[in-house]
Order: structure tokens, then C-alpha cells, then sequence
DNA sequence: ATGAATACTTATTTATAAGTAAGGTACTTA
DNA sequence: TAAGTACCTTACTTATAAATAAGTATTCAT
């Protein structure tokens, strides 16, 4: 059972990356759990402090997710980080680089350094699984690793955001060219 | 001079693809203007009426884009739009898409359907170019066009977020790998 | 000259946001 | 057993948001 702590982490996760930073309030996070808005303060004295603590929770994930996936295939583990948005897609959500991206000037510096530094945590290792795939023999591109990476991320992030508006096949049209484009 | 109206609109444009729609408020546009809130109310009654008339304003825009860039080569045309995506990443903002995209939950439906005509318009444009391009041999690609010109559309304006977070050379690589893979 | 339309202001309402001070309860450790 | 400490509630403050009602000034057509 996930603590209040956790869960408040976890609604305020769902409510940024579905609605945005500025769209959500204490009382939207505290509704829910059944207590009062002061108790979310307890934890999380200020709003700016629920963003860190959010942007670290994601840090931490990716780590995790790093390290279960070290032993695949880069083709593999390129498909499972899609497969990942793929979910975030199905869930009408974006994700929480984008998320933040457009509330760039309404985060505070503190959370702006954190993404920053998650940001480059996502390219380095989709520059790295890249080149590595390029290396083996798997994939196939002419750009630099981190161009192709960069690539990769703002295709399938983006992807995620349109396919809200278009409500079609669209994300799919996108995942799975640039599955084509990597392996061809 | 511009009316008071189109200030109005001119401002929702530059807070809503900075800051977010449900980051700023009518006295962030009354007060520049020099006029009181309820002003702003009476050319646009309530915010989602801005937000619509926003969002017109740059379907109109579109089409003059469109009429004013329609002799020029596909090549010519691509390099057109994502010279208008520098701007936008050199004005530290994102385009009315990414902006809505992150949004989208925070927007009414008359809002997002126009913004869903509106993508739609860009996307069809993107396909009819690129298609052209691939007629007469100026771009080479294996997809769809539709899936070329959501690759291409999802690549530029993520990088233009992107390029918040890293403040890198990110945009540009991302551009430039565009133009190169599009015409290689 | 007058009445209507246009473009506002003044003044207010209602709602919600973020944050805090002070207090209560229960469990925990010296 | 007394003092922490963790985790809340009650109750409040301050600020801001969206929206509206009613009034004012200017222009413009008849």
C-alpha cells in the first residue's frame, strides 16, 4: 500500500502530464486521497517542491528502467522505449519531458536544472543504444548519435502530444517509421 | 496601428505559446495595453473565446503561408516552414500545436476543434509538398506521405521544446538532419 | 440634435489558489 | 512516563482569476 506521500507523487504525476502544471491544484490532490489541502503541504510544502520531488521520481524510474533493459538487444530496447510512450499514448497523457517543456517558463529554476539533467539522461542513453545498434549492424542511419537520438525522442514525444488533436492513427504512423527508418 | 483587438490576440499568442493557456489571465493582457480587464472581456467574453479566435487567427495565418509559398520548390517550401520553427525556437516559445497539445485537457471542445482542423491543415500541406518532392526527385523517402509529414511535423516542433530544456545546439541538429535525410 | 452603437471604466461578485499558524492524536524512544 | 516526532486537521490569510452589471465617453448615422 502506497504511502501518502506516494500517492501524492504519483497525482500529481497524472495531473501534470494530463492537464499541465499550471491547470492543477492542491485541492485536486488532496480530494481524491480524502485529507485537506495542508496536509499535502505537510509533505510537499510548496508547489515548486511537488515538481522536484516529481522530476526525481522520474530520474530514479529511468534509472530502473536502464538497468533492466542493459542485457537486450538495441533494437529491443529501442522498441521497449517505445512501447513505453506507446502506453503514455494509450493513456491520453504526454510525457513529462513534454509536459514540462511547454510549462518551461512556469517551473522554477530548480526544476528546470532537474529536467535538464533528465532531459540529457534520456538522449545519452538513446545516443548510446543507438550507436550501438549502428555498430552491430542493427540499425542503420548517417546522423550523429545524439541527431539521431534526438530524432528518435522528439518523433515519439511529439507523437504522443499530436495524436490527442488528430484522435487518430497518427502515433502509430510515427512509431513505427521510425522503427522502419532505423532498421532498413 | 493595431485595434485593441488584435493587441489581444497578438498578447494571448505570446503568453499561451510561452507560458500556457492556463497560465495567464486577463490582467497579464490588460495591463500592457494599458486598459482594465473588463475590457478584455468585451471583445472576448470569456477566455475560451479568446482561445478560439486565437486559434482562427492562425488558421488564417496559415492559409496566406500557404498562398505566399505555393511557386516556390518543395525544397524551397520545407525550408520555408522550418525557418518559421527557427523563429519560433529563437523567440523561446513553441508553435499553437505544442502549446494546445500539453493543454489539451484545459481547452473546450470548440477550441480543440479547430485546433484538430487546424493540424490537420498543416499535415495535409506537409503530405502535398513532400509528395511533390518526391515526384520530381528533389526528396527521397520510403513512407507514407502522411507518415513523412508527421515525422517531419512531430520532429520540428518537439525540437523547438526540446531546445527549452537542453539549450543546446539541440534545434538545429534537429533541423539540419531533416533537410539532409529528406534530401540524401 | 439625437439616438444608437462602440469601446471602454468602475465596481463588484464568486470562486479558487497557494500557503501558513496552531492544535490534536498516536506512536515511539530515552 | 515524558518528550519527541510524524502526520494529520481546523481555520485562516492573502492573492488572484474569470466574469458581469451598470455607467460613461465618443463617434456616427439620421
Amino acid at each position: 500500500m502506497p504511502s501518502t506521500k506516494e500517492s501524492i507523487i504519483h497525482l500529481a504525476d497524472e495531473f501534470i502530464r494530463s492537464r499541465g502544471y499550471t491547470a492543477f491544484s492542491y485541492a485536486d490532490i488532496s480530494k481524491p486521497l480524502g485529507i485537506k489541502n495542508a496536509a499535502v503541504h505537510y509533505h510537499y510544502p510548496s508547489k515548486s517542491d511537488l515538481a522536484v520531488a516529481l522530476v526525481e521520481w522520474h530520474i530514479d524510474h529511468f534509472e530502473r528502467f536502464k538497468e533492466k533493459n542493459e542485457s537486450k538487444s538495441p533494437a529491443d530496447q529501442i522498441k521497449t522505449f517505445l512501447n513505453f510512450y506507446h502506453s503514455i499514448h494509450l493513456s491520453g497523457k504526454v510525457c513529462l519531458i513534454g509536459a514540462f517543456s511547454t510549462d518551461w517558463n512556469s517551473i522554477n529554476e530548480d526544476t528546470q536544472g532537474l529536467l535538464r539533467t533528465f532531459t540529457n539522461l534520456v538522449i545519452d542513453w538513446l545516443s548510446e543504444v543507438l550507436q550501438k545498434g549502428l555498430d552491430t549492424g542493427a540499425f542503420n542511419f548517417a546522423n550523429a548519435p545524439r541527431a539521431e537520438a534526438l530524432r528518435v525522442l522528439t518523433n515519439i514525444f511529439a507523437a504522443a502530444q499530436l495524436s490527442r488533436i488528430t484522435d487518430s492513427q497518427d502515433f502509430i504512423l510515427v512509431k513505427e517509421s521510425i522503427i522502419r527508418e532505423l532498421t532498413k
